[in-house]
DNA sequence: GATCTGCATGAAACCGGTTACATCAAGGGC
DNA sequence: GCCCTTGATGTAACCGGTTTCATGCAGATC
């Protein structure tokens, strides 16, 4: 591989120089500069990133910590992330946080020793005070994740709102009998979920009954779980709202597999949109999370930051997308 | 952030000395060496990624090459592939080479530029020869495409056989019109598969149809499509052998448009064993890829091979995973 | 024509490690 | 007791860039 030595060598000129053709720093005079772009382009110049780095403070790299990686929706911001950043000249280290503050503080320590630019993360449930000190440290961003006490850059959506909506549809609809199959415990996003359910149930005057509030973890076993549960109990329920889709398409399945048909006798109404909701029978109705959206946005945001420059605010909306799966009450 | 510098000051020693105790290159002395973990302890020192790969010339990262991010089968693989990185040392760089050889000469490209150690190649359709180049510079494995004149490792598995097992599967139930929606054009895999098919038919001397191939190209979309195909042309059929499980997904949601219920008058198989499938709508019967595996493999053999060391064959298979959408012939 | 100014360029230090080589003290062999 | 070996450690060069500062040259000013 071609050093820049080897380039000012054969464009006689200092590294100096070459250095300053590559990064527009200074100026350099017009023929100086074509011999050695010529150069360049003559020995395949590549230059290599961590001299680069290491002399430039900037390793032109950005860590991404994800949770979980597997679960469909924090891996489609992921895709997001790293499609937002193609082009950009930087390029993401993906670690997975698994959900632990432990492992991600861990793995954001590897980022830390390995020069990240920036830090992307993904949910996760690192304290507050942390990511101050980290922010302190390199520009950050937070993703899916909701905090206060935070003054960085933030991509979230608004969950409460998303579960009022949600409840809503199925009030318009005519149902009064709401399951919940809940999201882990205590996780905010399922947590704002439930509150907008209640505030749907408050706004119509409707009784908010706990019997209805499953337990579940965003897994689609938790659906079948929950499903099992209340029809055991001989709880009477018209319409089900999922923590996500994966639970939903638990609860579909739970249903079919106790004789009831969807959105017949019981709608089911999903979260997150993910690509294989469309193709359900019958096709999900759900919640859309912008995730793509979300990770290109925040990857936008993070690289003005390393440039300096502000990315105007764009809001992201959870929307409900009507299919098949929830029907008006008869 | 502390420097090796510091640490050698603190512990009354010198740079090469801090080197040699982090590294295991040299012996030092017991009460040297323990002063100088003392120190790194107290300093909280992590080591700059960025001085010791150019010094040392490994950056500790490799780079992993996929094909359309958000594609479940080829993003499972990375997954594998990541988590079989974790605690190695190795942090991995994801790119996405967009099922373009182009894309992927220059993806491939920045990844040389970063000095990855080591490269993962997922799928993709890049010429030999080129391999062979970049085999030749660096331990590159391939992971998920077959290829001859590829004397370096590969983990792959065998589709022929795959699609011979899931038409076996549907010929000894008594199916003997069974539809075929292809994948990409072209695209190895799929060609397999169906090569595989025709082998099963052959074998039960079921004479070969080309009517109940249709194309198709690994969306669940193109599952529909083919499914509205054959019926609108009048094409009988009792079985469905989809390209992958998205494919079937759509697959079986026109079959129940069209009022057709799975398994009792279409049984369906498809292909991949995603996450999804277990919780269709009859949970769908699919040959499993073993993607996760595949990808926690193709790290370990490379680590292996950047350490020296090999690793044992391991020989993965796709198996039959029957579940609920293939019944009996009535 | 001498002096000042400004622009283009070169020299060298520096980033934080690794490593070849030099040095030095202690122990062993004669 | 002297020399050689051996093992532990220090010194300094080096990896491939960036950046500060010095330098030299041309044109402007008087």
């Amino acid at each position: 591989m071609a050093t820049i030595q080897d380039i000012a060598k054969r464009a006689n000129v200092s590294k100096a120089t070459v250095s300053r053709v590559i990064n527009n720093t200074t100026p350099v005079a017009g023929r100086t500069r074509d011999a050695v772009v010529a150069a360049m382009k003559d020995l395949k110049f590549q230059p290599n990133m961590m001299a680069r780095s290491l002399a430039g403070g900037r390793s032109m790299t950005v860590g991404i910590v994800t949770q979980k990686i597997g679960s469909p929706f924090y891996d489609t911001i992921a895709q997001g992330v790293i499609s937002g950043l193609s082009n950009t000249g930087y390029s993401p280290i993906l670690v997975d946080g698994q959900w632990e503050s432990s492992t991600s503080s861990e793995v954001i320590a590897t980022l830390l020793g390995r020069n990240v630019d920036g830090l992307i993360l993904i949910g996760g449930d690192l304290p507050a005070a942390n990511l101050q000190k980290l922010h302190d440290r390199l520009p950050t961003v937070l993703v899916a994740r909701e905090l206060k006490d935070w003054s960085g850059p933030c991509v979230h959506v608004d969950n409460e709102t998303a579960g009022y909506r949600a409840t809503r549809h199925l009030i318009q609809l005519g149902h009064r009998s709401i399951a919940v199959i809940r999201g882990i415990e205590g996780h905010p996003n399922a947590v704002d979920r439930v509150d907008g359910y209640r505030r749907a149930l408050d706004e119509a005057n409707i009784p908010f009954n706990d019997d209805l509030i499953v337990s579940g973890d965003f897994s689609a076993q938790s659906g079948i779980l929950g499903i099992e549960f209340l029809l055991n109990q001989g709880i009477r329920f018209t319409g089900v709202f999922a923590a996500n889709d994966m639970a939903a398409f638990g609860a579909r399945l739970a249903l079919h597999r106790n004789g009831l048909r969807v959105p017949e006798d019981v709608s089911v109404v999903g979260f997150d949109d993910q690509a294989e909701s469309a193709f359900m029978t019958p096709p999900l109705t759900t919640m859309r999370q912008p995730a793509t959206e979300m990770g290109q946005h925040s990857a936008a945001i993070l690289i003005a930051a390393l440039d300096g420059r502000k990315v105007p605010e764009q809001r992201l909306e959870i929307q409900l997308v009507s299919r098949e799966s929830v029907a008006r009450m008869t």
